[in-house]
DNA sequence: TTTCTAAGTGTCATTTTTACACTTTCAAAT
DNA sequence: ATTTGAAAGTGTAAAAATGACACTTAGAAA
């Protein structure tokens, strides 16, 4: 039986990235600015696009990241699915898929990935449908395109759950670092004070 | 702007349940039997469909799991998504698939739930495509249909960790239970020996 | 009635967690 | 040049949680 071509934008999934950074003052997020378009609502949204039907999961993640940002060769960890049908209520959102999507009106449901980064390795460039790309502080960010606010706020809740019982926050530091600055990024995390002494000792 | 109906499957998506419980031996999971077909394979599946455009994935998994086995009504939690474009590679899944969906080569990402019932209080009926439904040992199952063994293995995973921090154990037995009957779960969710005293301590 | 199987119970040593205050150093301002 | 302020660095003691360990009792089955 021959396998038809399936390389083709699937309509229906997509995939988004939450890609956390540390700039020894916050946690920070990278995002796309979509540019400026005539309705009111945020102009910034997680990169993401739709998947193509002959790749997996995880390989779409790392193409649309590098797509968006050529970020590339990062660990992407699947965070969930998130597909509300009205996921895509706000009118700027619509007039932008209209913009860029085949389907504009297509019911899509997307799986969110998560990842932690040194900032110092990478630059994010925009390309496609971004017109910049940058690092924003977690906690200026209170509106985004879609249900990307929602999606930035639960990958936010997992890594908090998570730093507490998983050595990952040295990803998001270079190679070296003082233990104060471990200390300022757990606290900025966590968004708690902890312990000078406890932290330090813990961390042995 | 008139809203089109939405009220169609969606070729591309599915979800698909993992329904634990607990015999007071075992640890359990729902499965449905596709029935007879002429191709080698498991028989067995986790209960799962196509989604509804107009319905988000929460609703998806409850209607698909009570088509199907007459469960409704229960807590399901997501797992993650899956959704391998190789996953449809037994042919006796694309048969099957051939006699129940319209598009039967579609690319299909599956968005799978977990959840904890006490089997006392459900009583699975099969219906739609499914000829019936019944609970079995987790530690007995080998093989499924599509990616659902892998998928069961993520529950299973999960569920370890989880038991481990949070008192969701309880889901699993009827109201009254001893503590040996508690004790007897936990060794068979953990799959290793629990010391008794340490255990019943830890339990108040 | 004997025998086997499962239920039930406490202690001690080790490790982990939490709370807490002063000194030193470096940078910035006067 | 001196003062001032902010952040880095360091130890201890009490409380809580964990893990290892063995015998007695009751009930069921032979």
């Amino acid at each position: 039986m021959l396998k038809k071509n399936n390389s083709e934008l699937n309509p229906n999934v997509s995939v988004d990235c939450v890609i956390f950074g540390f700039d020894m003052e916050n946690l920070t997020v990278l995002l796309i600015d979509r540019g400026e378009n005539q309705f009111p609502g945020s102009r910034m949204a997680l990169p993401g696009n739709l998947i193509y039907n002959d790749e997996n999961l995880d390989q779409a993640a790392n193409r649309v990241l590098e797509e968006l940002t050529s970020l590339k060769n990062i660990y992407l960890e699947q965070l969930g699915a998130f597909g509300d049908p009205n996921r895509i209520s706000k009118e700027s959102d619509r007039l932008w898929l209209k913009s860029i999507r085949a389907e504009p009106e297509a019911r899509v449901i997307t799986i969110a990935y998560v990842s932690l980064v040194k900032i110092s390795d990478y630059i994010p460039h925009a390309s496609s449908f971004a017109q910049s790309a940058g690092w924003a502080s977690v906690n200026e960010i209170h509106e985004l395109a879609f249900d990307h606010y929602e999606i930035l706020t639960a990958a936010n809740e997992q890594l908090k759950r998570k730093i507490k019982i998983q050595p990952i926050g040295f990803n998001l530091l270079p190679e070296k670092f003082t233990l104060s600055q471990l200390h300022r990024l757990y606290e900025s995390i966590l968004d708690k004070p902890l312990d000078k002494r406890n932290f330090r000792r813990k961390v042995q």
